[in-house]
Parts: structure tokens; sequence; C-alpha cells
RNA sequence: UGCCUGAUGGUGUAAUUGGCAACACGUCUGACUCUGAAUCAGAAGAGUCCAGGUUCGACCCCUGGUCAGGCAACCA
């Protein structure tokens, strides 16, 4: 499994920092990454140039990268989640710093320090409800009031939150709270909250805490403790940097010391790219699961046929910046085409049939013909496919009144069968709807590929695939990722209004070469002029299911209209 | 009308201590081809949000605006 390496790439801006930092042996030249997922979700897209931002920087670096798993909320979170966080970031093949961490692992310590804040007196327990501490912060515009709670004494305080701890008390009767800054512009220094009450069974650590910490108090600390050195995350956080520092102020000892650095997460066109959408469309069934092949999810997308590779390709090509961005799904696609171009074989499929007759060939004979399986790749091979009188083309290839422009099958018009003869078209025959039933033809019997007669040119070449000898399979077929307008916009309206009826999944049957019979689960091919197509992984021999991973550019398309 | 960000071809990113704006995708030509794909060759497309200033010289520094995004969860 290669990965290009572009040795010319230009620094982004974060690379500037390390190589700063590098200079100025500063962390005694560690570097240090870590993803820090929230086990609340499966990863999508988006989470992919996170991945590939924090794992690459190490591999570049030569440093290492933790997967931490963000479990501070056991409301949201399962090990469902964490087991599919393990296998995408593995499959994307990535490797992380010995085994996974969890946020829940600090839970004592953490607990330590707040004992130590509220001795210090720079935290408290307030047991005021919500939403008069929420009415106390204020407006951004306006100071918020300090609580009657601020000033209380510190062994009161600490009696409280042990008692806390002991789970003396409901949820939400007590929160403890660091004492920054009433007054801050930056409401989230107006003594934001540390801990609050959860009876609530954690994924790993059962029922042995009913008080969890914030994120903003677990975050940092957790970056200590591993000795993550860059703290990358997306640009929502930037407004929390002072408060990572301020809790990472109250405990540092030393020189060390994480620094968060805020990116502009992926913006992908027609696509959605919230976990709480996706979890939606997964719990009322719009789709089959998290890693339903329309899912913008890396299983989805993996299921669909996309490359790790092409994947990884795509996240370099985007680059990271501050600004915020939309990237055109067009550059994901052309990510993939681009690999699997290189990788897959080239077979025949025809998805709406319409039945070609070659009026001269001799009936019930066959022959083989020999079809290069991947003329990109030298040592690819080749294998056989059947051609015999009556064949299968795409009914869109044919055109009765055709214009010149056209350079498929019509009425006295020639075109190769691909890897076949060049046949000509002298007659058709419709039924009453007038649709074309049949379509009449004669072949060239020295036009064989690689025989001698096979120079001549013509302008269309058509896949096709034997009546007679040809497999039956299901064939479903992807429009784009999902919304039928770009998101941009109407991120307060419900994004159902925008999916498009007909993207979500076309289930139809298609007519394989033979050959396809021996596909297995995950094998992806490139169908002719079709696109590129994976083998479902509930395939079996006996019932075949392709999905489709991407089209081909296809340019008479695009001319038409 | 608080604070924090950001603003470079259609899109996304570059531009070393200020030195006539580069790369990729897309678009358009042409070549080749037994996939209207791929490949190859070539072209067009921005003068860097605006207005001042500093400078021999500004995308870069300074001042003032404009526009866009973010921030007021016991979510992360």
């Amino acid at each position: 499994m290669e990965f290009p390496e572009n040795e010319k790439r230009p620094l982004n801006f974060i690379e500037s920092i390390i190589e700063e930092d590098l200079k100025n042996n500063k962390n005694e030249g560690r570097v240090h990454l870590r993803f820090p997922p929230e086990p609340n979700g499966y990863l999508h897209i988006g989470h992919a140039k996170s991945i590939c931002l924090n794992f690459g920087l190490a591999e570049n670096y030569n440093g290492l990268c933790n997967l931490r798993f963000d479990d501070t909320n056991p409301e949201k979170e399962d090990v469902e989640y964490v087991d599919s966080i393990k296998e995408d970031i593995e499959w994307l093949g990535f490797k992380w710093d010995k085994e996974p961490y969890y946020a829940s692992d600090y839970f004592e310590q953490l607990y330590q320090w707040a004992e130590m804040l509220i001795q210090q007196g720079k935290a408290y327990v307030d047991e005021q409800p919500q939403e008069l501490i929420s009415q106390q912060r204020g407006v951004p515009t306006r100071p918020g009031t300090e609580s009657p709670y601020r000033n209380r004494p510190v062994e009161e305080s600490l009696d409280l939150f042990r008692r806390m701890r002991a789970g003396e008390f409901k949820n939400g009767q007590m929160i403890l709270r660091a004492k920054v800054d009433m007054n801050s512009p930056n409401m989230h220094m107006r003594d934001p909250i540390m801990y609050r009450i959860l009876h609530q069974e954690h994924h790993r650590t059962g029922n042995s805490w009913c008080i969890y910490p914030m994120y903003d108090y677990a975050h940092g600390q957790s970056d200590y403790m591993e000795g993550i050195t860059h703290s990358v995350c997306t640009l929502e956080f930037e407004i929390h940097r002072p408060l990572y520092d301020w809790f990472l102020d109250q405990i540092i000892d030393g020189s060390y010391r994480p620094r968060q650095i805020e990116f502009a997460r992926l913006n992908l066109s027609y696509t959605v790219m919230s976990k709480r959408k996706l979890l939606e469309l997964v719990q009322k069934g719009l789709v089959t699961g998290w890693d339903d092949p329309r899912m913008p999810t890396i299983s989805g997308l993996r299921r669909r046929g996309y490359t790790p590779e092409s994947l990884r390709n795509f996240a370099d090509r985007i680059g990271v910046a501050k600004r915020d961005n939309v990237i055109d799904v067009g550059v994901l696609e052309f990510a993939v085409r681009e690999h699997l171009n290189k990788i897959t074989d080239r077979v025949m499929a025809v998805l709406n049939p319409v039945k070609v007759i070659i009026t001269n060939y001799p009936e019930n004979q066959s022959e083989n013909m020999v079809l290069t399986n991947n003329p990109e790749d030298p040592e690819g091979g080749v294998h056989d496919v059947p051609f015999s009188r009556e064949l299968y083309i795409e009914r869109e290839d044919f055109m009765e009144d055709a214009p010149k422009k056209f350079f498929r099958l019509s009425p006295g018009r020639e075109v190769r069968l691909k890897g076949a003869y060049i046949i000509k078209c002298e007659d058709f025959k419709k039924d009453e709807n007038g649709n074309i039933t049949e379509i009449y033809c004669t072949y060239d019997p020295e036009s064989k590929s690689g025989g001698a007669g096979s120079q001549r040119k013509v302008k269309g070449t058509l896949h096709w695939v034997s009546a007679n000898h040809a497999i039956d399979a299901e064939v479903r077929l992807y429009d784009r990722l999902f919304l039928d307008e770009d998101p941009a916009g109407h991120k307060d309206k419900d994004f159902k209004e925008f999916i498009n009826p007909d993207s979500l999944q076309v289930i139809t049957r298609a007519k394989l070469e033979p050959w396809l019979g021996k596909a297995g689960a995950g094998d992806k091919y490139q169908f002719q002029r079709l696109g590129y197509f994976v083998a479902d992984k509930s395939s079996k021999p006996e019932h075949l299911v392709f999905n489709r991973t991407v089209g081909l550019r296809d340019n008479w398309a695009k001319n038409k209209g």
C-alpha cells in the first residue's frame, strides 16, 4: 500500500509552528499529537481530515500520535462507537502510540486536581439551579454577576464536592465551578463548570463515578498527562483556548506545556457532516446503519468502495488552514477515481439492456474474446469474455434519430464492440409503445480485436454482454452523497428537506459478463463507461450485489445538455 | 451594538527576513486511444475585500473601514 509522497508540497501553518518549535528545541524536540474523538457516533469524512492531519504530522516529524477517547459524557457514549473508531483509523492505515487512551482513565487524577483547586480557592461548589447560573453568566456584551456561593469557605466547598462524589446529591443539584472571571468578554471564562453530577453508568468506569468532568477541564489536563506537545483541534475551540491555558497554568510544574492549535474543519458541498444529523438518519431508519453506503461516514465510504489511499490523498490535497471552506465533492470523487483507475480491472456490464442480434453470426456458435484486465497495469493479465449471436448493449447506446455528434449505435452506423468486432446497425424493431425491442446488426469478421483487419477506425466503442452467458446481479446506484442543494445557508432548517429522494438509492438489476461471478465482497471493478463498482459485503456468488463507488466522467452527457 | 477569528483566480491552498502572485482541482483547446474514461501537450482565468499611510518596492508592516464566521450547553 504505497502512499505517494508529496515532497514539494509547501508547509501548512501547523507544520510551520512545529518546525519553529523543533528549531527552538521546545519540549526537548518532541512532537506528540493526539486524535481525541468522543465515542458518540461513527467517524465521517470530516474526521478523516483530522486523522490524516494528526497522524500524518506525527509520521512526518518522527513523532507520535495518541488515540484518546474523550469519554467524559456517558449519556451519549457507547462501546460500539469505540470499536468502530478504532477500526476506521486502522483502515485508513494509521497506527496510534501504544494502546488507546481514555479521558476516563484520568478521572481520579482530575478529581484530585479539582480538590487542589478548591483548596487554593480557585474553585467552588455552586448550588443554584441551572437557569439562574446561565442567567448570571449574562450576555457577551455585558459583564456577568457573581454567584452568591462564589466566595463560600473552602472547607464548605470541599465538603460539598466530596459529598457530590459520594452520591449524596441528585443530578443538577450541585456543580463545581472554576473561579476565573465573571467580567471576561469571553463567556467561557465566566466561572466555567468543571464537574456536573450525572447518575449514569459509564461504558468503561461503570458506576464508580456519579460526577463527570466537563470537556474544558478534562481536555488540556489529559493532553498534559500524555505529554502531548501540539493539541490540534477545530476552530470552534479557539475561544476555549484561554481556558485551556488557565487550567494548565494550575498544574504545570516544568517547562513542558501542550499548545492548542486550531484549524478549519472540512465542509463538503452537498454533504451532511453533522454527527447529530447522521445519528438521526440512523435512528429514524432512513439508512440501514452508520455504514450504509450512502453515508459520508468512513465505514460507509469504505463499503461504497472508497480506498484508504484515496481518502488520504484527498486530505492532503485540500490542505489545512484557518479560513472557513467548502470543498466541492468533485475533489473527493476525483481522488477516488484517480486511485481506482490504477487498481481496478475493467469489466463489461449492462445496466439497462436492449437486445442486439448479429444476423450474420451463426446461431449456436460462440467464441471467447480476450480482454485486458487493466491497461494501466502491465501485469494485470487478461480474461475471456464469451461472444455470441445475441448480445445486450446499453439502451442509451442506441438512438433511432441520432445527431451527428452521437458516436454510438444508430441505423446505418458502425460501432466497435469493446474487445470484439465492429458491427453495423441494419434494422431494429419496436413494440406498440414505441420502445426499441431488438436491434439487428451485421458484424465484420475481419475486424476482430487484435486481428489483421482491426485497424479500421470507428467513432464509438460500446460495452456489451452475451445474452445467453450473462449473469444477473443486483446493482445499487448512488448519486453523490446526500443533499440536493448545498447545505450552506440552510443550517437552521430541517436538512431532510434537501435530501434528493432520487439520490437515496436506486436498486436495479444488471447483466454482467460471466467472469464477474468470481467477485467477492470488497472486490473493486471499473464497469466500462459506467463507473467504479465494489462487490458489497452481502454479496454471495449466487446473489451478487454491486455498489457504485463513483461514476466516470461523461462528456457526452455533459455536452448533450 | 462586547470579544475572538478570517478575507489571495470558479474551488481549495502557497508565496522564504517586504522584491513584478505559485500549485492542485475545475474550465477550454488539441493529440492519442478499441472506455466520449485515462494519458499527453497547450490555453484562459486573480493583481491579493476597500481606503489611506510607511517604503525604491506591500498579499506581507501601520491606521481606519467593509464583509463573513464563531462565542452566552450541567455537549464535545
